[in-house]
DNA sequence: TTGTATGCGTTATCAA
DNA sequence: TTGATAACGCATACAA
């Protein structure tokens, strides 16, 4: 059997009450008495047990994380730094991966939810309707890289992002530029669709439709993209990205000499070709910190919606397009 | 408030204890009283309180996954597969990341291992000593990916993964063939280095030393290949694989055309490349899955060793050497 | 500042 | 088959 606060209390000779509040209460308890209890639990290796911690505060210690795909680099470095963050401020996290699919999603959350202090919903895939039911359920809620049902949100800034990878091409000279969007009904791609439509550059944007935000949608992407006759190729993220370069390559379209590719997010894929993937750096680390410190932190009433900043990262996937921009 | 069992068991007209066998024992019950209950719990929205749960039974329905980087898509994916499997058995899992830091890896075991039901360490970087520390703590422990302190294991053949790396590469012609190898001290790449020391065919082995099992320990290790003159090289996973590709790619050292690149794990990378990467496909989803299993499953006394057969997936960077093998 | 007593929600024990 | 009751380990209201 583990050691529990009574052993502590008879150990050290006092009440097991005592014993509680020199571990969760210090300033309640004399100095001299306070000093003996901790030296004692740690020497018998104490460890508050959190089941009936939990039981009487409501506070399980639990963090929940839910994902469409842990295996997505988007989502495991955003984990990765939820984890840390967590971790620091006392929490364990349960991680759930709802295979991006709405219904699951929806069930983890009440299922694991239940009994966790906060839920960070990471791109839910689910409708706002279902969204709000699940604010509904009283735990408290953030949603990550998405923003819905006047819940406390942490994303980034998707518009200004699209905007910068244009601005970028556009000053290459490119002026016909494909966009391969993500899945239908994403939010994220919404936004960027977004900062798409509000630029004001003489340039022809093409849209390329909807795909499956992993290597073999950009696949599928890039065919598209050489069809349209577009110069320069911009995708949802970086595993779409290097989905378009791979049958580029394979169709011997050269990147970037004959076409221009930048992906979105820098996930940690991005620099394990040749040449590197130029893309939109999303701070995933940040992202997954900001995430847990907003939820941990009480906010009265109104919802925080914090917006990260994004920044281009120019690397080897893009270059002025083989004829110069014709003149007009 | 939630919903409890007592709110159940007065709304149905019976007492707490028959409703709660009525969920949790329904064989003890009248037929109808269980189904009375049942359906009185359905309507309610009943979800029985984990921590009051966990306090009498001393089960927390948590498992624990310790990992050394979440971001390495090696664990990421075995992290997909645990998380599924102990979703199906009724289990949560609570993820932590040890950042590849031995102390850490032993204290997150210490600390969330303690509430858990069992702890699944996945290629824990720790001395067999500390791992039989934790074995000693009491809480079930298997290890997934290394073997030692005799604690229940899942493993992979990685000697037989490294012969057939070797073999298919000897049947190409190479008879010059280095080694990079991962961590110093990592369990596995001692057993891969076991393969190629017990192979019987006529080839020398070049041995690169320890690199970090990342994209830059293959950079490293590249130079050290193309200094070394041997035709083919095999890394210790397939991050260091792409790695060695890029490397190679700068220094104008064509794959496969002048030198032979092998991975090992078939991480869900090796194929974001061109030419996609000849790699030893490990089977991490089952690796996952069997840990789950196997650490849920009571296994009286002995601890089982499970290995798992691996399998040389040959795709685009391996190729005959660039001039035909010497004739001895 | 300290100790006593109570209760959190559930399951286990025992008697009916 | 059922119900009353105790117990899990801890934090807190209250009394001292």
């Amino acid at each position: 059997m583990a050691v529990t606060l009574r052993d502590v209390a008879r150990a050290a000779g006092v009440s097991a009450a005592t014993a509680s509040r020199a571990l969760s209460a210090p300033d309640l308890v004399s100095p001299e008495r306070r000093e003996l209890v901790r030296r004692v639990a740690r020497e018998l290796g104490y460890r508050p047990n959190r089941a009936a911690r939990e039981l009487i505060t409501g506070r399980s210690g639990h963090l929940c994380l839910v994902v469409p795909d842990l295996e997505n680099p988007f989502f495991s470095a955003v984990a990765k730094a939820v984890q840390a963050r967590a971790r620091a401020a006392g929490h364990a996290v349960v991680v759930a991966d709802a295979e991006e699919d709405p219904r699951l999603e929806a069930e983890l959350v009440a299922q694991l939810g239940a009994q966790a202090d906060g839920v960070l919903l990471c791109s839910p895939r689910m409708s706002s309707d279902d969204l709000a039911a699940v604010a509904a359920d009283g735990r408290p809620v953030l949603l990550v890289n998405r923003e819905g049902a006047d819940l406390p949100s942490v994303v980034v800034d998707n518009r200004d992002g699209l905007r910068q990878a244009v601005r970028h091409l556009h000053a290459l000279g490119h002026r016909r530029i494909a966009y391969a969007g993500g899945p239908a009904g994403s939010w994220s791609d919404a936004r960027r669709r977004d900062g798409l439509a509000a630029l004001d550059l003489d340039l022809e944007v093409l849209d390329l439709g909807a795909h499956a935000p992993v290597f073999a949608g950009g696949v599928g992407a890039a065919d598209l993209a050489v069809a349209s006759g577009a110069t320069a190729v911009l995708t949802y993220n970086d595993l779409m990205a290097l989905g378009v370069l791979d049958r580029l390559r394979t169709r011997g379209v050269r990147v970037p000499q004959d076409v221009s590719v930048v992906g979105f997010d820098d996930a940690p894929v991005a620099t394990l070709v040749t040449p590197s993937l130029t893309t939109v750096a999303v701070p995933l680390a940040r992202l997954g910190r900001t995430a847990v410190d907003l939820l941990l932190t009480p906010h009265d009433d109104d919802a925080p919606h914090t917006v990260l900043p994004v920044e281009l990262v120019v690397r080897g996937t893009t270059a002025p397009p083989p004829r110069p921009p014709e003149t007009r």
